[in-house]
DNA sequence: AGCCTGACCTAGG
DNA sequence: TCCTAGGCCAGGC
C-alpha cells in the first residue's frame, strides 16, 4: 500500500504478460521497468506474489542463465518444474531446455 | 532501531 | 576467463 507497491504491481503486471510455455528473467524485468540494478527487487517481488489476488504466473521467471533458483519457494521443490512442463517447456537439472528460443524479451516483445 | 539476508546482475580487476 | 564487490530495498530478528 506504499508507493514502492507500485513498483512491485508493475512487476506483477509484466509476469502476467509472460505468455505460456515462455519464460523472462529478473534482470530483464528490471531492466523493463527502468531500474537494471533492482534484479533482486524482482525475487523479492516474486516472494510475494502469491500473496496477490490475482494469479501471478512467478514459475515463468527464472535467472540469466534459465536456471530455476526459486522453485524451492513454491511450497514445494518441484511446483515449479510441473507448472513449466506443463505448458511444454522441458526442464532438466532445474535449467529450462532451450532458453534462449523460450526467452521472453518484455523490451523486444513489448517495445515493439 | 539497526543489522543481516535474499527467487539477481553487471562491472572491474 | 575466473573471481570479487557493489547496488537495489523490503522484511525478519
Amino acid at each position: 500500500m506504499s508507493k514502492s507497491n507500485n513498483f512491485f504491481e508493475k512487476v506483477y503486471e509484466l509476469t502476467r504478460l509472460i505468455p505460456p510455455g515462455r519464460v523472462t528473467t529478473y534482470g530483464a524485468i528490471a531492466r523493463y521497468l527502468g531500474s537494471p540494478q533492482s534484479s533482486r527487487m524482482v525475487g523479492w517481488a516474486m516472494n510475494s506474489s502469491f500473496t496477490q489476488v490475482v494469479f501471478v504466473p512467478a514459475h515463468r521467471v527464472v535467472n540469466r542463465m534459465g536456471m530455476l533458483t526459486g522453485k524451492h519457494h513454491f511450497g514445494g521443490s518441484k511446483i515449479m518444474v510441473e507448472l513449466l512442463e506443463s505448458e511444454g517447456i522441458v526442464v532438466i537439472n532445474d535449467e529450462v531446455v532451450d532458453f534462449t528460443n523460450l526467452f521472453w524479451d518484455p523490451m523486444k516483445e513489448l517495445a515493439l
